[in-house]
DNA sequence: AAGAACTACGAAAACGGTTTCGTGTTAATA
DNA sequence: TATTAACACGAAACCGTTTTCGTAGTTCTT
């Protein structure tokens, strides 16, 4: 077994001192040609690489940014991870994933433990349960320590920091609006209780979009489900009730199961019921029919909040300049709306 | 902004040394009650929190392990990854995520960034590009430093370390034989090229599932698929020239999208066509029928990964003691299928 | 009263680098 | 020949911990 090799053992070896060593592969001018060479060889044949951890320690940088989601099982966060990814590799950085699980505890023993040294700056979506606690002092607090924060999709206006989000207000206005310009008159919301502020807005976008265009707002069309997994009986008692045809619903999941609860019940997508659902994901795409979607834009999403982390990090001036960053929501047409 | 404080802030502002704050924060014996109350409570004030990039210089061991897969946006993979993180998490590890995009060169950079002191240990699955290339002296070399591996899903002989796998080749076998059972004749495989491990491994168990029950293999009746994306022309021309009645797909994405293609040729699923795929996903979750799936169990896999890693970061002993654990491939069946 | 044994703490090395500054040797200059 | 500048390198501090070892000062022996 073969050991890193350091700096003092080229030293000792070649009998120079431990700076010598480190100027020479440095490259610097300081050093004779003939020392470097000869350093630099003796490097390159016992193939050596700097420690990370002490070089970090030294300049008191990591190369890592740390990276805090709700669930990594989800089509929509893993895109913004690989849009991160993609952009902090480029830039020489380590993504350093955690997982809330949608708990508030979680997502502060996380914060806690990378804030430590660990990152340089954080990307973070809020957890379920911070949302509905609405207790910030975590994100705060990093931010008071001068670690950066970029917030996206799930953020906060209590927290002073960089965000990225996208329209979602606009987005589900757009796709209501086309619901309503394909003729649909009852038109049904299936979303999640109100504490997350995504479907806030996409539930406002929906209403926004029926007042404009003289339509009332019948609540008993709309459909809060508590759990993130859709509820069978509830969504069929939804549908029992109410005459609908067309459905906007604030998740992939949430869509394409009632689009197939609505198919089992014999009537048929999109003649009878209009479906659009939030997230461009998989499932959309692979649903049958095609699912209509809302695009949400993951991945470009990613690389945007990576590119304002990295610039706050590697920035010299600490001003205190916040920038929201808005993505516009785009309407991905597929076979469950008519065109 | 508050900077985190060290030792030294304390030492100094309380006029001990920092060995003396050092110890009272570890409650040794050696410092009196009075003084380590006063150094305590200071520290508690402060919120003093040891820095992590000092402790892993010193102890030599980072408490982060590194997972480089070949694709983050795909279920298998961050099943695994929750796996990992709950097992790594309730350790007191961090995951370092990297993604080799399947690809041989990123693989390599990314290990090599890691394994310079960032990280104390690597759980892997193989790039497609690195099975292509049959080069593993990127891994060989990490082992040879003394840096644990586990592999996962996408494993070699050639690389001596810890394994765990699924039954591929049991997992093929039933789902052909249940095919089989179900009376079908003509039982098509779409796989993909043959370098990767688990493709070559579900391929013998479809050949042996049709020999021991006295079917003839027809190699006319196995499309290969270059890419992992879906061809559809290719699929249509396979289904053009073949008839067949049952299909059994060596991942999800391949299954779902095939099986809409034969319905839109007119034909129902199970009734004349059935599935299977590999992978008990999203997709094949509220696919439409429900597909059919052999589960790979992800989570489970990670956290036996992870289980395996932490046990070789920690132990002491040096022991070049292997294993290969193989978890047994399971049938979810669903609609795509006839019971 | 002198040595032994504690007690309670500090100095310093170590982890593996980077960087500033000092210095001996040689070469160029006056 | 004496002075100076350039060159090439080393010593040491530093990043923030941990840990070993040394040692004042006190208390306990006999």
């Amino acid at each position: 077994m073969k050991r890193k090799i350091t700096l003092k053992h080229i030293a000792r070896e070649l009998e120079v001192s431990i700076s010598t060593v480190s100027k020479a592969l440095k490259n610097s001018e300081e050093i004779s040609r003939d020392t470097k060479e000869k350093i630099q060889a003796f490097a390159k044949l016992y193939n050596y690489k700097p420690n990370n951890i002490a070089i970090s320690l030294k300049n008191k940088r990591t190369k890592n940014i740390g990276v805090v989601i709700p669930d990594i099982v989800h089509y929509f966060f893993t895109t913004v991870i690989r849009g991160i990814e993609k952009f902090a590799n480029a830039k020489g950085y380590n993504v350093i994933v955690c997982v809330s699980d949608e708990s508030f505890d979680k997502e502060v023993i996380n914060m806690e433990m990378l804030a430590n040294g660990s990152i340089d700056g954080f990307i973070m979506a809020l957890s379920a349960g911070t949302q509905q606690k609405k207790d910030y002092n975590h994100l705060k607090e990093v931010t008071e320590q001068g670690i950066p924060l970029v917030l996206f999709d799930r953020v906060t206006d209590e927290v002073q920091c960089d965000k990225v989000i996208i329209n979602d207000k606009e987005g589900a206005y757009s796709a209501v609006k086309k619901l309503i310009d394909n003729g649909r008159k009852r038109i049904a919301l299936i979303t999640t209780e109100d504490y997350f502020s995504v479907s806030r807005e996409r539930g406002e976008g929906y209403r926004q979009a029926l007042r404009d265009n003289g339509m009332k707002i019948d609540e008993d069309l709309i459909l809060e489900l508590p759990d993130m997994e859709v509820d069978d009986d509830a969504v069929n008692a939804f549908f029992d009730r109410e005459k609908i045809d067309a459905v906007l619903c604030v998740n992939e999941i949430f869509a394409v199961h009632s689009m197939r609860l609505i198919k089992k019940r014999g009537l048929k997508v999109p003649e009878d019921v209009s479906f659009i659902g939030f997230t461009d994901g998989i499932l959309s795409k692979y649903a049958n029919p095609g699912l209509t979607a809302i695009a949400q834009h993951g991945e470009q999403m990613g690389e945007i909040a990576a590119q304002m982390l990295i610039e706050k990090v590697e920035g010299e001036t600490d001003e205190e300049q916040f920038k929201t960053q808005v993505l516009k929501a785009t309407l991905m047409e597929r076979e469950s709306t008519i065109n």
